[in-house]
DNA sequence: TCTAACCTGATC
DNA sequence: GATCAGGTTAGA
């Protein structure tokens, strides 16, 4: 479910009540979702030093220094609960803090996963050592050189987080829709003018999402039980059949990539595909 | 580069 | 009963 904004809240809300705690316990009540990529005895007891973000993983930094990363997936949820309140249904990990309270890993899907890192172990993971930069980091020269690339979907293209990290389906419509560019236009059709806007409108977006406590569409919630606004202000994410925001033509709701995908076929005319010059 | 698969639940 | 869902990836 969750995307970068939604990653981002998660972890502003665990900051403040997680740093400088101490992790006494792991409890794995469903075997699979908990991988130990460390050697050695149980690292526990060891101490919080902080909480980050890297594309869609929840990074907790610990003593060792060791991270606790999480991968919400689709329907992952972290929360910070009372140890004594009785599991939710799909709880599966459970992090026994020394405050009384349990980190607790909930995932209805089980698609999510945690893994104890050392720093090293965390390098090599083949996905985390292929992610693209952060939407924030970049400039127009480097998002042209990463999403304009190759005859797949622009939106794919976007998708790919070897490409650009941090950006699902619902920003990945938003930003298009934004930007006035087609999902389905091959990325390499993309004029050199056009990516100066497709950045504007990308750090735009997902910077009032991370502002709106990101969307919530279906079970989305921050680690303190808060739904997200963003979705409110949502131009053509979940709104097939309804007039465009922008010019009233109705968006349509097609598959792209594999997803389903929202669009305006007025403000996002598909222009065909084009061939192009390559330098080298 | 695309599909199917991983899972469960909600909705049509 | 079939289809869909905010992500990622193994395999064709």
């Amino acid at each position: 479910m969750p995307e970068l904004p939604e990653v981002e809240t998660v972890v502003r809300a665990l900051r403040p009540r997680l740093r400088g705690r101490e992790v006494l316990y792991l409890q794995e009540d469903h075997p699979g979702v908990f991988l130990r990529h460390v050697d050695g005895p149980d690292p526990w007891p060891r101490r919080i030093t902080g909480i980050g973000r890297r594309a869609k993983l929840i990074l907790v930094e610990l003593e060792g220094p060791l991270l606790l990363v999480v991968h919400l997936r689709m329907t992952g949820h972290l929360s910070l609960t009372p140890a004594a309140e009785p599991p939710a249904r799909h709880t599966h990990v459970r992090i026994g803090l020394d405050s009384g309270e349990e980190l607790r890993f909930r995932d209805t899907r089980r698609f999510g996963r945690l893994s104890l890192e050392t720093p090293g172990s965390l390098a090599s993971l083949p996905f985390y050592a292929s992610l693209g930069p952060e939407p924030f980091d970049l400039s127009i020269d480097e998002l042209q050189s990463r999403i304009g690339r190759g005859s797949g979907s622009l939106k794919a293209s976007l998708l790919d987080q070897r490409r650009v990290a941090g950006i699902g389906n619902i920003y990945a419509d938003e930003i298009l829709h934004a930007a006035g560019l087609h999902p389905a236009q091959p990325a390499n059709t993309v004029l050199p003018k056009e990516f100066g806007p497709l950045l504007v409108q990308m750090q735009r977006i997902l910077g009032s999402a991370i502002r709106g406590g990101g969307s919530t569409i279906r079970d989305y919630r921050s680690a303190d039980g808060q739904a997200g606004q963003f979705q409110n202000l949502h131009q053509v994410f979940g709104r097939g059949g309804e007039p465009c925001p922008t010019c009233e033509v109705p968006i349509r709701k097609i598959r792209v990539a594999g997803r389903g995908t929202h669009f305006c076929p007025a403000c996002q005319p598909l222009r065909r595909r084009r061939k192009r010059r390559r330098s080298t």
